[in-house]
DNA sequence: TTTATATTCAATAATTACATTGAATGTACG
DNA sequence: CGTACATTCAATGTAATTATTGAATATAAA
């Protein structure tokens, strides 16, 4: 506790940012922050997790100035503290890819080969579907696609697939989307639809970078969202 | 080690980059490295950590794809893997700043206050030095200087700072920059030449990301520097 | 006021991270 | 070959991180 030179200083505090990012459980909580504010209670049941779990990585996080909460009731949600964390998550990630062999081998391993799975960028769907060329399809979940998803787009939850499958049109170019770049569920929905004959691609990221990017943003007023 | 869902995997590699970032001693290896590839020895030395410590930490970063390393007879030169290890520290360095009244703290306790520091921008910096305005100190040791430094810019380090301040033209401008926006020898530079009546202010960042952005770098070829 | 619900706190145990020491390896050089 | 030097390895103790459990707070609703 004591100060020493302010050159540890310094780097004690960078280290503290990092350390809070350094552990995949919050991590996850992050992406899920990323698609907007969530009560702690919300989270734990999204990842699986005991309740006091979760609120003590909430509160690691805040300590380190990633998250901000604000109580409403008797909830409390969090949010992520600004668009810095997501850029540092972001460039975190840009680095995994880049040396780790592990991350291209658990995206081809467990999905496809690469070359099957590439992505469309932001630009080339935006213009696709002002052409209407595409169906966009959101994999998340019922509850996130209500707090804003892109434009014109169908919310087919996973575990839905099969409910839905039979009303898309199987000549037409799919994009699925989720939460971000490495969310699995676009991975996985794309290697279904394509099973059963579908023409089907991934966007190249997920929600809150779409919206960062300054996109428009469709949201559900009322409930009326077929979970 | 057995392999769980593909989610998880990805996240643990994720925070596996992170976590070889928690770690203030890590980051100030990053921040040399920045410099240039350097040997465990010369490394220790400059941190003044003992060998074997710093060798452990080269190796987790190695581990986690930040920096990588050739053997050169019988010293071995790390390095930064590649610029994406630069991108990542700056993003983080950016949650800290926005949020750390702990940054903020130690930079305007130590020094001056903020607003005496306000530092120059890569810009300004560059047009003033064409039209010849100021007077460019680059305030590392000689052999960071020698492997490059801002062309024209004289190598000042702290330690003979008052054998080569009679030198200086006291009613030019100077601006000071090291090894990074958070170098603190250039923020100690400042204070001292102003605390002696020069006008002196820091550039916002320092060697490395003048180097990323593409703007000329000089060499100092033979030895000849005045350590 | 009582009851239910959301969150936090406190205490514990298991794991991992870190610094330190001295020995081991590998390379250069006499 | 043997010595010097740079680096790594292995072993140790200490500290920090994490998950888990159950108790404690705080708010809303009955």
């Amino acid at each position: 506790m004591s100060i020493r030179n302010p050159k540890q200083a310094l780097y004690d505090q960078f280290a503290t940012v990092a350390k809070a990012l350094g552990n995949p459980q919050r991590l996850e909580l992050i992406e899920h922050l990323a698609q907007g504010p969530r009560s702690v209670d919300a989270l734990a049941s999204k990842l699986s997790l005991p309740i006091a779990n979760v609120s003590q990585h909430l509160q690691a996080m805040r300590r380190a100035g990633l998250v901000a909460s604000e109580r409403d009731g008797k909830f409390i949600n969090y949010r992520l503290a600004d668009d810095s964390v997501l850029t540092a998550f972001a460039a975190i990630r840009a680095v995994a890819v880049r040396h780790s062999a592990e991350v291209e081998r658990v995206v081809n391993g467990w999905f496809n080969r690469k070359d099957d799975m590439e992505p469309v960028s932001r630009e080339e769907l935006a213009s696709r579907m002002k052409a209407d060329l595409v169906t966009v399809i959101d994999v998340r979940p019922g509850d996130e696609f209500a707090l804003g998803h892109l434009p014109g787009a169908i919310n087919l939850p996973m575990s839905e697939i099969d409910r839905w499958l039979p009303e898309l049109q199987s000549d037409r170019e799919i994009v699925a989307y989720c939460r971000g770049p490495w969310c699995v569920l676009s991975f996985e929905a794309v290697a279904e639809l394509r099973k059963r004959g579908f023409k089907a691609r991934r966007l190249e990221d997920g929600m809150p970078e779409w919206k960062a990017a300054g996109m428009t943003v469709e949201h559900v007023q009322a409930g009326r969202i077929d979970t």
